[in-house]
This record gives C-alpha cells, sequence and structure tokens, in this order.
DNA sequence: AGTTGGCAGTTAAGCGCTTAACCTCAACAA
DNA sequence: TTGTTGAGGTTAAGCGCTTAACTGCCAACT
C-alpha cells in the first residue's frame, strides 16, 4: 500500500505538503496541490487511518456496550446510534458485553486503550466501578438509560423519562374507560430501574384516578416474549376480570398477547394489551400494538451527541440529559372494555 | 495516561523490556519481570492498541459490513460474529451500509486504510467493482452469503446450501401428506439468489415426487412480516385447497401465520406454515414456527474462521467454503393436512 | 585456559502520519 | 533602501509501541 511519502516523493514535495494538501491546512500553491491530487488519485492512495489516529492522538471511533440482543430494541438502538456516529465521521464498535461483568471489564480496558474515543455505556451488567475506573483515565464515557443503580455514577448520562412513559400508558387505559388491569413487569429485585420507573408512573396515575391497585405479575425473563406469556397466563388465570394488560416493555406484551390468545381471549375485544418502547416488532404484529414510544432513533443520536459533545468540549461537569418526553402510539391492540 | 517509557523509567529498564515483559517475548529476568509488572499494576498502565496496531502494522479489528438490520437475522448473525471475533482477540466494526451503495463504498474505503485487519461482506448492496477494489488493495475480504451475484467474485466466501434448506422444507411437508402447497418467495427480479435457491430446492424436490408446482406468491419486501401478510393474503385468496404454505424466510412466513389468522384459518390445523433461516422470534411465535436451521451462529463463526485464516495465512486462492448443511427444526407451525 | 553459548538486557530504527517552528523569496510599503 | 509581510513551502520532532540486531557477562564445556 502507498503511504504519505510514496505520494511525497512522486511529487517532489515533502511528506508536509501532502498532509497539507489532504487536510486543506496549511498553504500549498494551487499547482502543487493539483499535481498532489492527481498522484493521490493516480496510485490509490488512501492514508493510514491507525497512523494518523496516533499521530492525532484521537481514534474516529466510538463505542458502544450493550449487554445483549434479546430485546431488539438494543439493535435498533445501535443502528440508529451507529448512523449518527457515522454522520460525524466515526465508526462504532460494537461490543456486546453478554451477561459477564467480566467480558464488560476486559472490553472497556481494551476499548479506553486508544481504539475508541469515548464510550457509550448502556450494558447493566457493567460494575459502576468498572465504568468510574475507566472514566477516572480520562477516557469520555456517556451513561444511556443507565437507571441500574440509584447512585449517581459521576459521568455524563442521558435518561428517558420512563415514568411518563408509564403515566401515559395508565391515562390511555382509563381514558378507554378501563378499571380493572393487570400488570406484568420485571422482577424489581434485579434493580432494573428502567422497569421499576414505568411501573411506579403507571402505579401512580392509577392511584390519583381512584383506581385500585391492580394485579401484578412479575416475571424474572424481561427480555423475552415467552416471560411475558408466561407472567400474562398466571396474571390471567389468578385475576378474573381484568379487562386490560400493561406490560412495562413490548416483548412482554407481545408475550401477553400470545397468553390471551391462548386462553380463548380476544385482543383488543376481551383484553386490552399494551406495552413500552415501541420496538419495530410492535407494529408488526397482528392486532399491532399500542405502546409508548421512547423515541429509540432520537434517543440514539442524543447518546451519540452527547458524547461528542464531552470529547470535543472535554467538558468537566458531569450533566445529565433528558430525551424528549415518550409519546403514546395507539395501534389496534387497546380497546374499550367489553360491557 | 501513563506509556510504556513512563513505565520503564520507574522500573530503571528501557521500552524494549518493559514490552517484553508484557508479550511474554525475549528473554527478562524474574525480577525485573516483577518489578515491571508491579509497576504496572501500580500506576495502572494500558498499552495504547493503536500505537501497537500501527507498529504492528495490523489492527486487533475486523469490519462486518451489513446491509440493514429490517431482518433479525441481522443481529443476531453480528453478536455471534462479534463473539467469535472476541475470542480471536479482535474487535468487530459494525457498518450498516443501509440501501446506499455509496454508504458502503465510504466504508470500505475508511475501514480498509488500517482501521481494520479485514472484511466479512454481508451486504448485499455493496457493488462488486469496490469490493474488487479493496481486495485488489490488499485487504482481506470474506464474502458472506453473498448469492446476490452469479459472477464469482475473485475472493474468499462462504456459502450456505440454500437449495438444500428448500428441499428439506418441501421434504417435511411432503411427508406431513400436503399436496396442495403455496410459495411464498421474494421478487427473483432483485436478482436475491438466497431466495432464488430455497426456492428452486423446494419445487425440484415437489416435481420429483409428481406434486404439481404450488400456486406462488412474490412479495418485493422479503424482510418484513408485512410482506409475508400481504403475500400469503393474496396467495390464500387466490387459491383454495392449500393446506400448506412455505415461505422462504421466517420473517415471510410469520407474516403468513398473521395472514392465515386474519382468514379465520388455523394453524397448524387449517394450514401448515413454515419458513427457513430460524431467527430467535421463530421459535417464540404462537404456534412456534417449523423452519430449516441455517445454523446462524456457525455461519457467523465460520465467517470469522474464515477472514482470520486468510489474514494469517495470507492465502492467496480464493476459496469457497460451505456451513454445514441446513437442518429442519419442526415446530407447532406445521402439521399433517385436514382431512 | 580458551572457547562456546545462553541469558538479560540495551540500542535504535522504524510503523505512517501530524504539526509547530522555521526558512526563503518575492512583493510591497515606508 | 530597509523592513515587513505573507505565500509556499521544508525540517524535524514526535505519537506509543515493536523488534531485529547487538552488547556484556557469566557458567559450562573441551
Amino acid at each position: 500500500m502507498p503511504t504519505l511519502s510514496d505520494v511525497a516523493q512522486r511529487a517532489g514535495v515533502t511528506t508536509a505538503t501532502v498532509s497539507n494538501v489532504i487536510r486543506g491546512k496549511g498553504s500549498v500553491g494551487p499547482a502543487t496541490a493539483e499535481r498532489v491530487r492527481a498522484i493521490i488519485a493516480d496510485i490509490g492512495y488512501r492514508p493510514n487511518l491507525t497512523a494518523r489516529a496516533l499521530a492525532e492522538g484521537r481514534a474516529p471511533t466510538l463505542a458502544l456496550l450493550v449487554s445483549s440482543i434479546a430485546n431488539p430494541f438494543y439493535p435498533e438502538f445501535a443502528r440508529a446510534a451507529e448512523q449518527a456516529a457515522r454522520r460525524e465521521g466515526h465508526f462504532l464498535l460494537v461490543c456486546h458485553t453478554e451477561t459477564d461483568a467480566d467480558i464488560g471489564l476486559a472490553y472497556l480496558d481494551r476499548v479506553s486503550s486508544g481504539l475508541s474515543e469515548g464510550v457509550l455505556a448502556m450494558a447493566g451488567n457493567l460494575r459502576p466501578q468498572d465504568l468510574v475506573a475507566v472514566a477516572d483515565r480520562g477516557v469520555p464515557v456517556v451513561l444511556v438509560m443507565w437507571e441500574q443503580t440509584r447512585e449517581a455514577l459521576p459521568m455524563h448520562s442521558l435518561t428517558v423519562d420512563f415514568h411518563t412513559a408509564g403515566r401515559l400508558a395508565a391515562e390511555h387505559l382509563l381514558a378507554l374507560g378501563h378499571r380493572s388491569i393487570g400488570l406484568v413487569s420485571a422482577k424489581t429485585a434485579e434493580g432494573c430501574l428502567v422497569h421499576v420507573q414505568r411501573h411506579c408512573g403507571f402505579l401512580a396515575t392509577l392511584a390519583e384516578a381512584g383506581v385500585s391497585l391492580p394485579d401484578t405479575s412479575i416475571e424474572y425473563d424481561r427480555d423475552t416474549i415467552g416471560g411475558g406469556f408466561r407472567a400474562a397466563l398466571d396474571l390471567l388465570s389468578r385475576a378474573n376480570g381484568l379487562t386490560a394488560v400493561f406490560a412495562t416493555n413490548d416483548l412482554l406484551a407481545i408475550g401477553a398477547m400470545q397468553a390471551a390468545a391462548a386462553l380463548g381471549r380476544r385482543v383488543p375485544q376481551d383484553l386490552s394489551v399494551m406495552g413500552v418502547t415501541d420496538i419495530e416488532l410492535a407494529a408488526q404484529m397482528r392486532p399491532a400494538l399500542t405502546t409508548v414510544a421512547i423515541g429509540t432513533v432520537a434517543v440514539a443520536e442524543s447518546s451519540i451527541r452527547l458524547l461528542l459533545d464531552k470529547i470535543r468540549l472535554g467538558s468537566v461537569h458531569n450533566e445529565q440529559y433528558s430525551t424528549p418526553p415518550p409519546v403514546l402510539i395507539r395501534r389496534g391492540s387497546t380497546a374499550p372494555p367489553p360491557r
């Protein structure tokens, strides 16, 4: 592969000049610039990005740490994040930490040793102290939807107002006339605040409306349809007269729809079902799933922008950003309760 | 951030010795090694991977070019590929080329300028000449499931036997007793050989069994459930007496199941439905989707291994590998035809 | 005693690029 | 005439790491 000095040699100038031509900096005569450009095109020279990264002290790469892709939300997020990064001239290194905090640590470690300029951390299984260690080494880190832990970590973070998401869901079901509503949520003991918040927003709204606390089914397996199926089956067979089910994410909601079908209850005529997130699958269901959209693409774009801001401005104070509020997406899986 | 020479200085040795300690090469006395290691741990030194990549002339990174993630198969593949790459000490740069060949070109270009050691190309929208140009520059490229084009590109490739996949599907339905079978496939004019092959294997097997060619519905939108829904609706309303539908991928098949439900036909009692690929969603449907698994994880692992072999052995001949044959996964969406 | 060989380390030359600092010369104003 | 200025370069010092080649030194052979 040709290098800068190959080009320089052929053009009869120094590498500095060629570099200046490429970067459009410094002052180079038009004739020289043209000659250099012609040679670059001729021999097919491409700058070595690794060398450039070393010389500039920064890599055109951002890392995204996600725990798993069991939930299609993550690929959707990753894709949007990658597009946003690309628009800013950056690559995205996607790292699946799976369920193993040590894999996360290994990634954090390697990624923060020069390969990437910053880290977007979404993986709930990362240990807070590992993140802090990396941040302390001067690597820009942005926490995305990191409501896993209550203690505020000393770094930038981007949060989504999941409380409002729960509230919107409750308001929608109440407005339709439902008064006997079941809740399918994730096990709170795992400290998964993203579910707890939705859960609480939902309950608070019902309480304000004077509706008694709903029957609840908790599922450990919060990122599978099967989990929602089992939870809803349990819920529907235990509690009579439920006319609606709210699940704290779309996957659980889809499982709930399946449970309704298995029990011979039609959605939405006999039972309304709704979720949170608005994954692409939600719109593809029959009936299409009513849900509260959190704006996946917007969240991804904000995350990238926040990280890039932190990198470029080097802001020290660790700000906390929120994305625009969630939005109710009315589809076919909810309707007024049967009389 | 501390550098090699910081460590060397504190340890009273040269950077070469520290480097040797880290890499376990050369010969270093046990006492010195221990001292160096202690200092590394003490000051929290991490090798700069960019500098290492430059010095070694290779980056610990592989690039994966996918076109989109509309079909959940791609994230599943990407995840498996990333895990395989990690086990080999590599990172995975995921690049979504979307529908734009120029984005693909830009990625190919940048990724092949030192940032990654090799490229896994799955994106059907990449232009063959762009791939050839990159390969000619000496960048190892492996084509994965690149049956988009008939002309053999001069590079390594990994293919899946989709013809057998179609055959297995036909054999399964025939064995169950179906004689009137519908086919939902992707538009062949787009040159999407991965669908055409499944399609042909299926038809050939039916023909061998003396079963007349089935009714067929072609869908442009091959990577959405909605596409399968529309196609199957068309098919089922046009052709009377169909007892089974074979769709050339799982998404189309899931759409077909929805269409059956919309028409009041129970799956599998009234209509059997099956697909190809075995995406995770297939197992989560109710009834669970019978399908022909192509071994996504195995394909991903083979891709990575093939690419790494090409990189390490620098093999010049452009071999073509095949993954293990597809396997029928019998689930609840197929049954003998109604009498 | 003289050689050999291996261990423990050092030296120094890169890898391909960026960039601050410097040089030269023509044009121009004072 | 002298000084200033700016355009159009050049020089050279890195960025942080790897590695081939080399240097001492000491124990072990013959």
